[in-house]
DNA sequence: CGACGGATATTCGCATACACAGGATGGAAT
DNA sequence: ATTCCATCCTGTGTATGCGAATATCCGTCG
């Protein structure tokens, strides 16, 4: 999962190897929805699409089971991980208590530096609220959270918390559009940078926890709404 | 990564997939310290030893590589991820926050049922002590932790926490042989179990962290002992 | 004697080919 | 008409082959 992190690489697509070309490009295509969880995933087919043979596309598949992004079926294929609203509540949990952990070390250990890049990137997110630009405040979203987790000064934390954002990139956006979230999450986190100013780390954590939760409710009432359960 | 959590999944090991079996094999090689870091892990060669093709030894490589136990170097084959000793605090320390997170949330959530089980196994490890079995104190201690796991009653998390935890299995032996660490460790335990009986999380939590980082010193002491530094 | 360059050999990355399993489909029997 | 069974067919799992890139080794030159 080192990978997801460097998105960078994306520029050395051509030259890396064409098996993680087309991991990354699924991986894209899960996280933003393109691909709909259950879509079975057919190896021929995602071959032909990709110009490329079986072989690195089996191995693409097989990567992106490890990181749970897709499922086997037995022998039947394998399809773009179906999660139930239980696992996807169990994934935003973990990933509030992620954050949570995440900014309150970050609190103690981030240089001046560090915190006033974050201050600045945070200041500069009122303007997409104002414009209600789901897209750019989604984009800012993911910057200020791996800000974060770069200033634990923890690398392997800092992955860690990356690949469990990344598997629920693709209900975050959801989340944003419900009502004036996006409004109240930039609220939350303005109080959740006064108490990093503060180099209060355990109230930082508490409120990061309690924005991850906002977050996951938003989503379990358009849960709700949209279906009574489509285990 | 699911997949190691339910390691009874080795029974079937004859009826799985080859590459299955072939990355679960390897897992256990590297965890257990087999394998050492940095040893080439060459395709062929495996390939024969399993009596198989590349093709599956090479699935299971990629698969190993998602998961950090071996990493790519460039085109001159693959390695038992080799970890620096700040990468491996970092692991620690990271190991360190998610069983406190496990633990508080552990606490506030385990059924009467689930408390008196972690008890009783508790109780049990005293024997160990005793003897200064480190091997029966290194299984005992893994179920203790995956007790704890499962008592967040969070699926995800328990997935995550067992996942950073095998990383770290070819390391946490070690660290117990250190003179009386396994006492201490005993002790920090109890420490932790009257948390929970009070359930009291943040004290629990507390604790655990400290449970811990106290191995991660130790394990420190033992790396600094051997050597300066072999990165 | 050391350094540099080319040839060889090893090994990876990908493509293709083959084997096998499970499901779908069609027909026949009840 | 429905159900059961046999056959085919789709798709996965594995093996092998080929091309490319790189390390190694040896010869030659400075």
């Amino acid at each position: 999962m080192a990978g997801l992190f460097k998105v960078a690489a994306e520029a050395e697509d051509d030259g890396g190897l064409l098996s993680d070309r087309i991991r990354n490009a699924l991986t894209d295509e899960i996280a933003s929805g393109s691909l709909v969880a259950g879509s079975a995933l057919e190896e021929q087919q995602l071959a032909d699409r990709f110009g490329a043979s079986r072989t690195p596309v089996r191995e693409a598949l097989r990567q992106l089971v490890v990181s749970g992004l897709v499922e086997v079926r037995g022998r039947r294929g394998l399809v773009v991980a179906r999660m139930t609203p239980e696992r996807i509540m169990d994934m935003f949990e973990t990933s509030a208590e992620v954050e949570a952990m995440c900014v309150r070390l970050a609190t103690y250990r981030m240089t001046p530096l560090e915190r006033s890049d974050l201050i600045e990137l945070h200041d500069s997110s009122l303007a997409m609220v104002d414009a209600n630009d789901v897209d750019a405040y989604d984009a800012f979203n993911r910057l200020f959270h791996e800000g974060i987790y770069s200033a634990t000064h923890n690398a392997f934390m800092a992955e860690q918390a990356q690949e469990v954002r990344a598997r629920l990139s693709a209900f975050r956006r959801t989340q944003l559009r419900q009502g004036d979230r996006i409004r109240k999450s930039r609220d939350e986190h303005d109080s959740i940078m006064q108490a990093i100013a503060e180099g209060d780390g355990d109230t930082a954590s508490r409120r990061m926890r309690a924005h991850m939760l906002n977050a996951a409710a938003a989503l379990r009432r358009y849960i709700d709404d949209r279906a009574g359960g489509q285990g």
